[in-house]
DNA sequence: AGCACGCCGACT
DNA sequence: GTCGGCGTGCTC
């Protein structure tokens, strides 16, 4: 009897055997439906063998196979199962998690819908004018098909409501064919991408990874900002291309693939490119995974969860920003998008390229010992464009005007008179962090989480970043009944509201997640600061990467401390890492910028490095003091987290859980404590962190404590996280 | 994870 | 006397 191992999205590390009696050919990868339990399930065959240890009376057969669409590959499966064995993830849930989401679901999915259509032979035939008067729509639609050739169902749609309608009786008539946008739009006209010169240092890195075999090798392309990574990537894209390759480009988030993607079409025009991030829609994502698995999409670009697409004709994998925390999954599967397309590579045999201005210490380490091959681009490519000067700004001796020094405003009011752009820099949303009353000390938290209730003013709301819990800002202390409530500290809001107040000409704008959550609004506002249209820009992280603004000459980072006191070892990491691409905002082109840092710690080390634009020097340090304390990169982590109503709970199962650890593999595990976070959302969280110096022997202990894990009853949530980023 | 079975409390 | 609480156990 011929037996199929499915992967069913279930949490139980194991396949199921179903009998493939009667379903012909069957393979690994094939997509099916069986029967499990008492309810039918979609799987994917991911083994098969000629008998299986169960009696026959518990197999079950396969119900149906999916046609639809080709199998997964063996090499996607295996990278898959890779992960999940890296991850000590259940191997169906991880394969099913891969998939489009209508490809999980047992219905055949929805014939896609044609995304655009163009003029059959029949139709440029037709006049506009043998139209009857009346028919406007059909006419301008007709009009426009025959001027563009080619019109996509949005460009249908716009022209009138009845656009669909209408179209869809040309289609009837033969006059109009479906046709898909991806494949078929003519090569838009394209702005000229002049292929300006390479710097020398991007000629020798371009160089350096064309010149070995097509081999699995790692290369970290450490550019200061503005230096031209991309343009490196390009060229290196370019010639894959010419050899028949598809390359796969992963971006830490959405917001990135939109300009990435324009300059990609400008270079390639002719080619067909897919993007994959969770802003598309469930039938947008599936056509470009087909694409992309059928060979025709060339280049994929898209977030982390762009990392499983099958690419049949992978010859490259570019992780730009590669030190970004967002690579790293935070649940489900906590899998890291810049590791696993390490491995990726390694199974394609095929290079990577990690790019970074500031690489993570991990990759770091990795470049200095020679696993991976570092690049340097230590100049700005716009040959004119120097470095901005950093400076601090002492506020532990500087008066402060609503937060802001002397030096900063003089700065800024500077730049309004010279014409030039300013961007002033706080990573907090809202109006103010925390509301508080001055007679008892009341501050305004957030019941479900361990957090501050941020002050919304304009809504008059209070709300938790965390958890998004709302509630109206009380008329008086809920705990003294004094009327005297003041927002404390300052966010976007309330600094917009200050500038506004200072430099009454001067136009504002500002630029977070609230500002942004409008569709389309990020792009628009992006252009505003493009076209000049905007004198000084508030904003978070979200302006930090990426963007080229040409007239930008001024970033003045607002209470940079926070992270210096914190508890997580990766924090002064990230701040580094943080404050590095935001200074690059400035000066990206002929004018030179300057940045000015508000810090109480004006001498702390990471200002020092800053200030001089060493990179390198900072890294050094922070790998000396990671070593000295045994910290990564010189020891492996694992962490298990638990979550309950209670934190005796959660503590309470850790405790078990450290008790039942296999002892044999020497690795070190700490005592269970309560999470950074240690509420949230109404839940109690702890974690135990375990490390080896070995990563094997972290692994073959997981793989160990993970079967006695599942043995231990209680009202927990559990979950393992292999190289953890977040406390 | 679902979804059943199973055995003890307040209700049409 | 039933409806339903969530503890326990299984899914090829």
């Amino acid at each position: 009897m011929k037996i199929v191992q499915i992967a069913l999205d279930v949490p139980l590390d194991s396949l199921f055997d179903y009998s493939a009696e009667g379903h012909g050919e069957i393979g690994i990868g094939d997509r099916v439906l069986v029967s499990f339990g008492r309810r039918r399930m979609v799987g994917i065959v991911a083994a098969i063998a000629d008998h299986s240890e169960l009696p026959p009376e518990r197999i079950k057969p396969v119900l149906r196979v999916f046609r639809d669409t080709p199998p997964l590959s063996e090499e996607i499966i295996r990278l898959l199962r890779f992960c999940a064995d890296y991850y000590h993830h259940p191997l169906g849930e991880v394969i099913l998690n891969a998939l489009p989401v209508p490809l999980r679901q047992a219905k055949p999915p929805a014939p896609a819908k044609p995304t655009a259509y163009r003029l059959t032979e029949a139709g440029v035939a037709v006049e506009a004018d043998t139209l009857p008067a009346r028919a406007i729509v059909k006419r301008r639609l007709l009009q426009s098909l025959k001027q563009a050739g080619m019109l996509t169902r949005d460009d249908v749609a716009a022209l009138s409501p009845s656009g669909p309608r209408a179209i869809m009786e040309f289609v009837a008539l033969g006059w109009a064919a479906a046709s898909d946008e991806t494949l078929d739009m003519a090569p838009a006209p394209v702005r000229a991408d002049k292929l300006r010169s390479l710097t020398q240092a991007q000629e020798q890195a371009v160089a350096a990874i064309l010149a070995g075999p097509e081999q699995f090798k790692v290369w970290l392309l450490h550019g200061i900002t503005g230096s031209g990574k991309t343009e490196v990537y390009l060229r290196v894209i370019a010639r894959v291309l010419e050899r028949g390759g598809q390359v796969l480009v992963l971006v830490p988030e959405i917001n990135l693939t939109p300009q990435l993607e324009e300059r990609f079409r400008a270079r390639f025009p002719a080619l067909c490119q897919v993007s994959l991030h969770s802003r598309l829609s469930a039938g947008e994502r599936l056509r470009h995974w087909r694409l992309a698995q059928c060979g025709r999409a060339r280049i994929v670009l898209g977030t982390r969860l762009a990392l499983f697409t099958p690419l049949p004709q992978l010859k490259l994998i570019v992780v730009d920003e590669e030190h970004d925390g967002s690579f790293k999954q935070q649940d489900g599967l906590r899998y890291s998008a810049r590791d696993m397309a390490i491995a990726r590579a390694k199974q394609a045999g095929v290079p990577a390229i990690l790019g970074s201005a500031t690489p993570a210490l991990e990759t770091y380490y990795n470049a200095l010992t020679g696993r991976y091959h570092l690049l340097e681009l230590p100049a700005r490519a716009v040959a004119e464009a120097a470095l901005p000067t950093i400076r601090c700004i002492d506020i532990s001796r500087a008066e402060l005007t609503e937060g802001l020094s002397e030096p900063l405003l003089a700065a800024l009011r500077t730049r309004l008179e010279r014409g030039e752009q300013s961007l002033v820099f706080i990573n907090r949303r809202g109006y103010a962090p925390v509301m508080r009353c001055g007679q008892c000390g009341w501050i305004s938290t957030c019941h479900r989480c361990s957090s501050r209730l941020v002050v919304h003013l304009r809504e008059k709301r209070l709300r938790c970043h965390h958890c998004g819990h709302e509630s109206r800002i009380p008329p008086s202390c809920p705990d003294c009944g004094n009327a005297d409530l003041a927002p404390l500290g300052h966010g976007t809001q309330r600094l917009e509201a200050s500038l506004t107040r200072i430099f009454p000409a001067a136009r504002i704008l500002r630029v977070d997640r609230d500002s942004a959550r409008r569709k389309h609004a990020l792009p628009e506002m992006l252009e505003r600061i493009h076209a000049a249209e905007v004198d000084i820009v508030i904003g978070t992280q979200l302006l930090a990467k990426g963007h080229d603004f040409k007239k930008l000459t001024l970033v003045g980072v607002v209470n940079a401390d926070g992270a210096l006191y914190s508890g997580d070892f990766r924090a002064s990491e990230r701040l580094f890492a943080q404050l590095m691409q935001i200074a690059g905002r400035a000066g990206r082109d002929v004018l030179p910028g300057e940045v000015l840092i508000q810090t109480q710690f004006p001498t702390h080390p990471l200002f020092q490095s800053l200030i001089r634009h060493d990179y390198q020097g900072f890294a050094e340090g922070l790998l000396a003091e990671r070593k000295q304390a045994e910290f990564p990169p010189y020891c492996h982590q694992a962490l298990l987290r638990a979550e309950a109503a209670q934190m005796e709970t959660a503590l309470a199962f850790l405790h078990q859980a450290k008790a039942v650890a296999p002892k044999q593999f020497g690795v070190s595990l700490f005592d269970p404590v309560p999470a950074q976070m240690a509420r949230l959302a109404g839940k109690e969280r702890a974690h135990l962190l375990v490390q080896s110096a070995s990563r094997g022997a972290l692994q073959a202990f997981i793989s160990a404590w993970n079967i006695e894990l599942s043995r231990l009853a209680g009202r927990v949530r559990w979950s393992l996280d292999v190289d953890p980023l977040e406390f």
